[in-house]
DNA sequence: CCTACCGATCGGTAGG
DNA sequence: CCTACCGATCGGTAGG
Protein backbone atom coordinates (compact mmCIF):
# COMPACT_ATOMS: atom_id res chain seq x y z
CA UNK A 1 0.00 0.00 0.00
CA UNK A 2 2.98 2.39 0.72
CA UNK A 3 4.29 1.81 -2.65
CA UNK A 4 0.93 2.83 -4.30
CA UNK A 5 0.46 5.61 -2.38
CA UNK A 6 3.50 6.77 -3.44
CA UNK A 7 3.36 6.00 -6.92
CA UNK A 8 0.32 8.40 -7.09
CA UNK A 9 2.59 11.43 -4.89
CA UNK A 10 0.72 10.67 -1.39
CA UNK A 11 2.21 9.80 1.79
CA UNK A 12 1.66 6.03 3.14
CA UNK A 13 -1.70 6.43 4.65
CA UNK A 14 -3.31 9.40 2.88
CA UNK A 15 -4.16 6.75 0.52
CA UNK A 16 -7.03 5.55 3.06
CA UNK A 17 -8.73 9.25 2.66
CA UNK A 18 -9.36 8.25 -1.31
CA UNK A 19 -10.47 3.99 -0.24
CA UNK A 20 -11.67 1.83 2.35
CA UNK A 21 -9.35 -0.81 2.34
CA UNK A 22 -7.19 -3.18 0.23
CA UNK A 23 -9.09 -5.43 -0.51
CA UNK A 24 -11.30 -2.55 -1.97
CA UNK A 25 -8.95 -1.65 -4.44
CA UNK A 26 -8.15 -4.95 -5.47
CA UNK A 27 -11.88 -5.41 -6.27
CA UNK A 28 -12.45 -2.59 -8.17
CA UNK A 29 -8.95 -3.17 -10.40
CA UNK A 30 -10.46 -7.28 -10.89
CA UNK A 31 -14.21 -5.98 -11.57
CA UNK A 32 -13.01 -3.81 -13.59
CA UNK A 33 -10.43 -6.35 -15.87
CA UNK A 34 -13.40 -8.94 -15.63
CA UNK A 35 -15.73 -6.09 -16.88
CA UNK A 36 -13.96 -5.03 -19.97
CA UNK A 37 -13.31 -8.88 -21.07
CA UNK A 38 -17.20 -9.31 -20.93
CA UNK A 39 -17.92 -5.99 -22.92
CA UNK A 40 -15.31 -6.81 -25.61
CA UNK A 41 -17.25 -10.43 -25.88
CA UNK A 42 -20.88 -8.51 -25.42
CA UNK A 43 -19.69 -6.05 -28.86
CA UNK A 44 -19.34 -8.98 -30.71
CA UNK A 45 -22.70 -9.59 -33.19
CA UNK A 46 -23.98 -13.29 -32.77
CA UNK A 47 -25.52 -13.76 -36.09
CA UNK A 48 -21.89 -13.56 -37.38
CA UNK A 49 -20.76 -16.96 -38.96
CA UNK A 50 -19.31 -18.76 -36.35
CA UNK A 51 -15.68 -18.05 -38.19
CA UNK A 52 -15.88 -15.04 -38.06
CA UNK A 53 -17.38 -14.83 -34.45
CA UNK A 54 -14.79 -16.71 -33.10
CA UNK A 55 -11.95 -14.27 -34.60
CA UNK A 56 -13.47 -11.15 -33.36
CA UNK A 57 -13.96 -12.77 -29.62
CA UNK A 58 -9.80 -13.79 -29.95
CA UNK A 59 -9.19 -10.96 -30.90
CA UNK A 60 -11.21 -9.13 -28.15
CA UNK A 61 -9.96 -10.97 -25.78
CA UNK A 62 -6.60 -10.64 -26.91
CA UNK A 63 -6.78 -6.71 -26.95
CA UNK A 64 -7.77 -6.72 -23.41
CA UNK A 65 -4.96 -9.18 -22.06
CA UNK A 66 -2.18 -6.86 -24.24
CA UNK A 67 -3.79 -3.45 -23.64
CA UNK A 68 -3.37 -4.11 -19.98
CA UNK A 69 -1.11 -6.59 -19.11
CA UNK A 70 -0.48 -6.03 -15.67
CA UNK A 71 -4.23 -5.86 -14.40
CA UNK A 72 -4.60 -8.60 -16.53
CA UNK A 73 -1.54 -10.26 -14.19
CA UNK A 74 -3.48 -8.85 -11.09
CA UNK A 75 -6.74 -10.16 -12.35
CA UNK A 76 -5.88 -13.52 -12.61
CA UNK A 77 -3.65 -14.38 -9.86
CA UNK A 78 -5.33 -12.58 -7.23
CA UNK A 79 -8.90 -12.70 -7.48
CA UNK A 80 -8.70 -16.08 -5.39
CA UNK A 81 -7.98 -13.73 -2.45
CA UNK A 82 -10.65 -11.73 -1.86
CA UNK A 83 -13.61 -12.64 0.23
CA UNK A 84 -15.93 -15.15 -0.64
CA UNK A 85 -18.53 -12.72 -1.34
CA UNK A 86 -16.34 -10.61 -3.92
CA UNK A 87 -15.53 -13.57 -5.24
CA UNK A 88 -18.77 -14.63 -6.32
CA UNK A 89 -19.16 -11.11 -8.02
CA UNK A 90 -16.12 -11.31 -10.72
CA UNK A 91 -16.79 -15.12 -10.38
CA UNK A 92 -20.23 -13.92 -12.15
CA UNK A 93 -18.86 -11.35 -14.59
CA UNK A 94 -16.48 -14.85 -15.45
CA UNK A 95 -18.95 -17.04 -16.13
CA UNK A 96 -21.08 -14.64 -18.40
CA UNK A 97 -17.76 -14.21 -20.41
CA UNK A 98 -17.11 -17.79 -20.89
CA UNK A 99 -21.17 -18.45 -21.72
CA UNK A 100 -20.48 -15.70 -24.89
CA UNK A 101 -17.58 -18.38 -26.00
CA UNK A 102 -19.69 -21.20 -25.11
CA UNK A 103 -22.16 -20.35 -27.35
CA UNK A 104 -20.34 -19.43 -30.36
CA UNK A 105 -18.78 -22.69 -30.38
CA UNK A 106 -22.25 -24.71 -29.87
CA UNK A 107 -23.35 -22.79 -32.90
CA UNK A 108 -20.94 -22.94 -34.65
CA UNK A 109 -21.28 -26.80 -34.23
CA UNK A 110 -24.94 -26.71 -35.05
CA UNK A 111 -24.25 -24.82 -38.08
CA UNK A 112 -21.58 -27.51 -38.96
CA UNK A 113 -18.84 -25.29 -38.62
CA UNK A 114 -17.61 -26.48 -36.33
CA UNK A 115 -17.13 -30.61 -35.02
CA UNK A 116 -16.16 -31.02 -30.99
CA UNK A 117 -16.16 -33.90 -28.68
CA UNK A 118 -17.21 -31.89 -25.72
CA UNK A 119 -18.50 -28.17 -25.95
CA UNK A 120 -17.32 -27.31 -22.38
CA UNK A 121 -13.54 -28.66 -22.84
CA UNK A 122 -13.57 -27.25 -26.33
CA UNK A 123 -13.96 -23.86 -24.10
CA UNK A 124 -11.51 -24.57 -21.71
CA UNK A 125 -9.30 -25.04 -24.34
CA UNK A 126 -9.37 -22.12 -26.57
CA UNK A 127 -9.66 -19.81 -23.01
CA UNK A 128 -6.76 -21.61 -21.66
CA UNK A 129 -4.38 -20.71 -24.28
CA UNK A 130 -5.68 -17.34 -24.93
CA UNK A 131 -5.50 -16.83 -20.94
CA UNK A 132 -2.42 -17.68 -20.77
CA UNK A 133 -0.77 -15.23 -23.43
CA UNK A 134 -0.12 -12.28 -20.19
CA UNK A 135 3.17 -14.95 -19.09
CA UNK A 136 4.85 -14.59 -22.31
CA UNK A 137 4.00 -11.64 -24.26
CA UNK A 138 6.34 -9.10 -24.34
CA UNK A 139 4.71 -5.86 -25.61
CA UNK A 140 6.99 -3.65 -28.35
CA UNK A 141 8.16 -6.91 -30.06
CA UNK A 142 8.07 -7.86 -33.54
CA UNK A 143 4.73 -10.50 -32.65
CA UNK A 144 1.58 -6.88 -32.32
CA UNK A 145 -1.77 -7.64 -31.96
CA UNK A 146 -2.90 -7.84 -35.23
CA UNK A 147 -0.01 -10.80 -35.79
CA UNK A 148 -0.71 -13.00 -33.16
CA UNK A 149 -4.90 -12.48 -33.14
CA UNK A 150 -4.49 -13.79 -36.58
CA UNK A 151 -2.36 -16.45 -35.91
CA UNK A 152 -4.29 -17.96 -33.04
CA UNK A 153 -7.68 -17.16 -34.68
CA UNK A 154 -6.18 -19.86 -36.73
CA UNK A 155 -5.29 -22.05 -34.70
CA UNK A 156 -8.36 -22.09 -33.39
CA UNK A 157 -10.38 -22.28 -36.10
CA UNK A 158 -8.33 -25.61 -37.36
CA UNK A 159 -9.01 -27.05 -33.80
CA UNK A 160 -12.57 -26.16 -33.97
CA UNK A 161 -13.45 -27.21 -38.17
CA UNK A 162 -15.33 -29.89 -38.92
CA UNK A 163 -13.92 -32.15 -41.28
CA UNK B 1 6.44 -19.46 7.14
CA UNK B 2 5.04 -20.11 10.88
CA UNK B 3 2.30 -21.84 8.88
CA UNK B 4 4.67 -24.09 7.04
CA UNK B 5 6.38 -24.89 10.38
CA UNK B 6 3.34 -25.97 11.66
CA UNK B 7 2.33 -28.12 8.65
CA UNK B 8 4.93 -30.00 10.01
CA UNK B 9 4.68 -29.84 13.86
CA UNK B 10 7.80 -27.89 14.18
CA UNK B 11 7.39 -24.32 16.24
CA UNK B 12 7.82 -21.17 14.31
CA UNK B 13 11.43 -21.08 13.75
CA UNK B 14 12.72 -24.28 14.20
CA UNK B 15 12.15 -24.50 10.22
CA UNK B 16 15.56 -23.15 10.28
CA UNK B 17 17.01 -25.84 11.58
CA UNK B 18 16.05 -27.57 8.05
CA UNK B 19 16.66 -24.35 5.49
CA UNK B 20 18.36 -21.32 5.29
CA UNK B 21 16.03 -18.63 4.14
CA UNK B 22 12.20 -18.58 2.74
CA UNK B 23 13.99 -18.38 -0.97
CA UNK B 24 15.53 -21.55 -0.65
CA UNK B 25 12.47 -23.37 0.01
CA UNK B 26 10.75 -21.07 -2.89
CA UNK B 27 13.43 -22.63 -5.24
CA UNK B 28 13.41 -25.96 -3.97
CA UNK B 29 9.77 -26.29 -4.77
CA UNK B 30 9.57 -24.33 -8.09
CA UNK B 31 13.21 -26.28 -9.64
CA UNK B 32 11.44 -29.65 -8.94
CA UNK B 33 8.40 -28.45 -10.49
CA UNK B 34 10.27 -27.40 -13.67
CA UNK B 35 12.40 -30.90 -13.43
CA UNK B 36 9.86 -33.01 -13.65
CA UNK B 37 7.94 -31.20 -16.49
CA UNK B 38 11.37 -31.88 -18.23
CA UNK B 39 11.85 -35.16 -17.20
CA UNK B 40 8.31 -35.92 -18.79
CA UNK B 41 9.40 -34.33 -21.71
CA UNK B 42 12.97 -36.60 -21.93
CA UNK B 43 10.92 -40.11 -21.64
CA UNK B 44 9.34 -39.35 -24.85
CA UNK B 45 11.01 -41.30 -27.90
CA UNK B 46 12.07 -38.87 -30.67
CA UNK B 47 11.36 -41.21 -33.04
CA UNK B 48 7.60 -41.12 -32.78
CA UNK B 49 5.43 -40.32 -35.58
CA UNK B 50 4.79 -36.41 -34.72
CA UNK B 51 1.18 -37.26 -33.98
CA UNK B 52 2.04 -39.93 -31.07
CA UNK B 53 5.06 -37.78 -30.16
CA UNK B 54 2.79 -34.95 -29.49
CA UNK B 55 0.44 -37.07 -27.76
CA UNK B 56 2.94 -38.44 -25.35
CA UNK B 57 4.34 -34.87 -24.61
CA UNK B 58 0.14 -34.01 -24.20
CA UNK B 59 -0.25 -36.60 -21.80
CA UNK B 60 3.13 -35.98 -20.01
CA UNK B 61 2.12 -32.52 -19.26
CA UNK B 62 -1.26 -33.34 -18.15
CA UNK B 63 -0.02 -35.69 -15.29
CA UNK B 64 2.64 -33.39 -14.00
CA UNK B 65 0.26 -30.44 -13.91
CA UNK B 66 -2.99 -32.91 -12.28
CA UNK B 67 -0.71 -34.91 -10.36
CA UNK B 68 1.46 -31.86 -8.36
CA UNK B 69 -1.86 -29.11 -8.72
CA UNK B 70 -0.39 -26.96 -5.70
CA UNK B 71 3.09 -27.33 -6.55
CA UNK B 72 1.69 -26.60 -10.12
CA UNK B 73 0.01 -23.09 -9.04
CA UNK B 74 3.18 -21.82 -6.78
CA UNK B 75 5.42 -22.81 -9.77
CA UNK B 76 3.67 -20.80 -12.11
CA UNK B 77 2.93 -17.92 -10.02
CA UNK B 78 5.85 -17.71 -7.62
CA UNK B 79 8.88 -18.22 -9.99
CA UNK B 80 9.24 -14.78 -10.77
CA UNK B 81 9.81 -13.48 -7.08
CA UNK B 82 12.97 -15.42 -7.24
CA UNK B 83 16.30 -13.88 -7.15
CA UNK B 84 17.74 -13.11 -10.56
CA UNK B 85 20.15 -15.67 -10.71
CA UNK B 86 17.82 -17.99 -9.55
CA UNK B 87 15.27 -17.18 -11.69
CA UNK B 88 18.23 -18.25 -14.16
CA UNK B 89 18.49 -21.45 -13.31
CA UNK B 90 14.56 -22.33 -13.49
CA UNK B 91 14.63 -20.31 -16.89
CA UNK B 92 17.21 -23.16 -18.21
CA UNK B 93 15.22 -25.51 -17.32
CA UNK B 94 12.18 -24.11 -18.33
CA UNK B 95 13.58 -23.32 -21.69
CA UNK B 96 14.77 -26.74 -22.66
CA UNK B 97 11.62 -28.02 -21.51
CA UNK B 98 10.12 -25.69 -24.42
CA UNK B 99 12.63 -26.62 -26.70
CA UNK B 100 11.33 -30.05 -26.81
CA UNK B 101 7.68 -29.34 -27.84
CA UNK B 102 9.44 -27.10 -30.29
CA UNK B 103 11.25 -29.97 -32.16
CA UNK B 104 8.18 -32.10 -31.86
CA UNK B 105 6.35 -29.48 -33.67
CA UNK B 106 9.11 -28.50 -36.14
CA UNK B 107 9.81 -32.34 -36.74
CA UNK B 108 6.09 -33.10 -37.80
CA UNK B 109 6.10 -29.99 -39.90
CA UNK B 110 9.37 -31.56 -41.08
CA UNK B 111 7.77 -35.33 -42.21
CA UNK B 112 4.82 -33.36 -43.60
CA UNK B 113 2.04 -33.95 -40.75
CA UNK B 114 1.83 -30.62 -39.50
CA UNK B 115 1.78 -27.53 -41.26
CA UNK B 116 1.82 -23.91 -39.27
CA UNK B 117 2.89 -20.47 -39.93
CA UNK B 118 5.12 -19.75 -37.13
CA UNK B 119 6.54 -22.83 -34.83
CA UNK B 120 7.05 -20.23 -32.01
CA UNK B 121 3.95 -19.20 -31.50
CA UNK B 122 2.40 -22.76 -32.03
CA UNK B 123 4.43 -23.82 -29.67
CA UNK B 124 3.39 -20.90 -27.32
CA UNK B 125 -0.38 -21.81 -28.43
CA UNK B 126 -0.30 -25.25 -26.97
CA UNK B 127 1.89 -25.15 -24.07
CA UNK B 128 -0.68 -21.92 -23.44
CA UNK B 129 -3.82 -24.12 -23.54
CA UNK B 130 -1.68 -27.02 -21.02
CA UNK B 131 -0.54 -24.71 -18.61
CA UNK B 132 -3.33 -23.43 -17.66
CA UNK B 133 -5.39 -26.36 -16.92
CA UNK B 134 -4.08 -25.60 -13.10
CA UNK B 135 -6.48 -22.57 -12.72
CA UNK B 136 -9.86 -25.06 -13.60
CA UNK B 137 -9.05 -28.52 -13.42
CA UNK B 138 -10.76 -30.47 -10.25
CA UNK B 139 -9.73 -33.31 -9.19
CA UNK B 140 -12.31 -36.13 -8.38
CA UNK B 141 -15.13 -34.82 -11.14
CA UNK B 142 -15.26 -36.48 -14.03
CA UNK B 143 -12.68 -35.81 -16.42
CA UNK B 144 -9.62 -37.72 -15.55
CA UNK B 145 -6.03 -37.34 -16.74
CA UNK B 146 -7.06 -40.02 -19.70
CA UNK B 147 -10.42 -38.54 -20.98
CA UNK B 148 -8.57 -35.07 -20.60
CA UNK B 149 -5.35 -35.85 -22.76
CA UNK B 150 -7.30 -37.51 -25.23
CA UNK B 151 -9.12 -34.18 -25.70
CA UNK B 152 -6.48 -31.97 -25.68
CA UNK B 153 -4.47 -34.31 -27.97
CA UNK B 154 -7.57 -34.19 -30.74
CA UNK B 155 -7.67 -30.55 -30.50
CA UNK B 156 -3.77 -30.03 -30.81
CA UNK B 157 -3.86 -32.79 -33.48
CA UNK B 158 -6.30 -30.32 -35.47
CA UNK B 159 -5.25 -27.04 -34.86
CA UNK B 160 -1.48 -28.15 -36.07
CA UNK B 161 -2.24 -31.17 -38.65
CA UNK B 162 -1.39 -30.43 -42.65
CA UNK B 163 -4.93 -30.11 -44.53
C1' DC C 1 -3.98 14.98 2.61
C1' DC C 2 -0.03 14.89 6.34
C1' DT C 3 2.04 13.50 10.86
C1' DA C 4 2.51 10.27 13.94
C1' DC C 5 1.23 6.38 15.56
C1' DC C 6 -1.24 1.46 16.55
C1' DG C 7 -1.09 -3.74 17.09
C1' DA C 8 -0.07 -7.65 14.28
C1' DT C 9 2.80 -10.15 11.60
C1' DC C 10 6.88 -10.90 8.85
C1' DG C 11 11.56 -13.54 7.99
C1' DG C 12 15.01 -14.82 10.71
C1' DT C 13 18.41 -15.67 14.90
C1' DA C 14 20.86 -16.58 19.57
C1' DG C 15 21.29 -19.60 23.01
C1' DG C 16 20.22 -23.54 24.89
C1' DC D 1 14.21 -28.58 17.78
C1' DC D 2 12.27 -25.06 21.41
C1' DT D 3 12.09 -20.49 23.80
C1' DA D 4 12.36 -16.02 23.40
C1' DC D 5 13.43 -12.51 20.98
C1' DC D 6 15.05 -8.97 16.93
C1' DG D 7 14.12 -5.06 13.58
C1' DA D 8 11.27 -4.28 9.64
C1' DT D 9 7.11 -3.97 7.58
C1' DC D 10 2.19 -4.65 7.24
C1' DG D 11 -2.85 -2.58 6.84
C1' DG D 12 -4.99 0.91 8.89
C1' DT D 13 -6.39 5.13 12.04
C1' DA D 14 -6.75 9.60 15.03
C1' DG D 15 -6.25 14.16 14.94
C1' DG D 16 -5.29 17.94 12.69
Amino acid sequence: MRDLAKAVNLQGGSLYAHIDSKEELLFELVNRAADEFLASAEAVPVDLPARERLARLVRGHLEVVLRELGSATVFFHEWKFLSSDLQAKVKGLRDAYEAHWRRAIEDGAKRGEFQVEDVRVATLFVLSALNWTYQWYHPGGKLNLEALSKQYSNLIWKALEAR
